[in-house]
DNA sequence: CGGATCGTTGAGTTGTATCAAGACGGGTGG
DNA sequence: CCACCCGTCTTGATACAACTCAACGATCCG
């Protein structure tokens, strides 16, 4: 799912929802979309933001984080191309978390009204934008299980799961391998352990045969294995299969 | 909030967000609601699940839960009068997780079919409707930042914070003090810890002079000093204040 | 007045954090 | 093209938050 104009991709992700219509694939080709590049690691908006407009990944990496009073950070979600990480801002106006690089990016910036516009006009639009709030909210809800109630190990081999279900659905992942440019700091901002943990645990899966990686490239060399590590059921990823949803 | 007429505590909310019009409000009115009583500890709707309709809380304390392969429960919502614990099925077909009372509870029951009519014919209802959905997710990473960053005492000290907050919304809590009808198992199940360091936590907020409890009865008595001890700022649950949202 | 549920306490164990230091690796400038 | 440098990764030692297990006390209710 390369995009080859910025809102292919958009209409790219509906289409994996439900069939567009001509109109609506035309309403939203027209949408205004100002392509922005970043560096890694810089904040995109800040919590308390009043943001005018939302963004698409087109490349590269997000995070999603908080800071709690003690400067301790944690990322609460990753997006990578195709994803809205601050779509909810359409509807909250002050943003209560911050978005940031994590790798160098590629983002298109669509304004509120021109989203808002759409929406009036295209009830299934609408219902498809709020679909994709609520599987961020369905994937916030796993990993909260998973930092609550399981062990560093298995969170890690869980969070490598879902990247290479999620990277393989926009094209991004082959044959179990991906690209994944993420330090072991912020995978333990992530999972919610530290860094010389994340380390370890690493280790561990590597040793036990489920994954290898070489520089920032990662092979899932076990899958069934992985999965049974991670406690990992796509389900919570509410990908279209079949009539599901 | 006590509501008269099951649908009057919908209205009501959504006019916390808007003023409605005469329009919306009869719409509202005429939404056909089943009303249901449960008893403590009983299951709404299962992961899963494929509903038709969803509920809202009338009277009582719902929570949404996901088990791990290990059988540990981690709880990752409560939901409390007015609020709508499975408003997501209405576009995520399939649950990906469960709804159970914790208290006696009175729940409203809403056809989707009957949802989406309205949504389709009020935008601004589907706004507010996504928006409750979208307040929920803004929790679940709050909830996340204190179960992966912070500890015990302190994640304790936060939901007590925003239970406060919540109830005294809905018109529950008053002077500081609220009926909380859930055990320690279950604020265990919530922050990601042990039954057992809750209880030990609860005893240190007591001896910290934070707060009071008798039976379910639960007093905050020194707001400043829980707030601080549970790095509590109300940004998140979005709350109306003055044009903030 | 049992019986069940919930809360409380103590003792021992463990997952994970913290601190500190060294190794690696890719980019930059001399 | 080498030397340096900075970020990242890795390793070892120690400390502590929190878990588990086990038992006992309190409370409510039929």
């Amino acid at each position: 799912m390369m995009a080859q104009s910025p809102n292919g991709l958009m209409i790219r992700k509906l289409e994996s929802i439900f069939p567009l219509s001509d109109e609506e694939r035309n309403a939203l080709a027209s949408l205004p979309m100002q392509v922005v590049t970043f560096r890694p690691d810089q904040d995109i908006v800040r919590i308390g933001d009043r943001p005018t407009q939302s963004c698409m990944v087109l490349q590269g990496f997000t995070c999603v984080y908080k800071l709690t009073a003690e400067g301790k950070r944690q990322i609460v979600a990753f997006h990578v191309p195709g994803d809205m990480p601050d779509l909810q801002s359409l509807h909250l106006k002050v943003l209560d978390n911050s978005v940031a690089t994590v790798s160098p990016c590629t983002l298109g910036f669509i304004p509120h009204e021109a989203l808002q516009g759409i929406c009036n006009r295209h009830p299934r639009i609408t219902a498809a934008l709020w679909r994709e709030t609520l599987v961020d909210a369905s994937i916030f809800r796993e990993w909260m299980t998973g930092i609550g109630r399981r062990e560093a190990y298995n969170r890690m081999a869980h969070l490598l799961c879902e990247f290479l279900v999620r990277l393989t659905a926009v094209g991004l992942a082959e044959d179990g391998t991906f690209d994944l440019p993420i330090t072991q700091t912020e995978l333990a901002d992530a999972i919610g352990a530290s860094t010389v943990h994340v380390n370890r645990v690493l280790q561990e899966l590597r040793a036990d045969g489920l994954i290898r990686s070489k520089g920032t490239q990662v092979s899932i060399l076990d899958w069934e294995g992985l999965k049974a590590a991670g406690d990992f059921d796509p389900l919570y990823l509410h990908l279209r299969q079949d009539g599901d949803a």
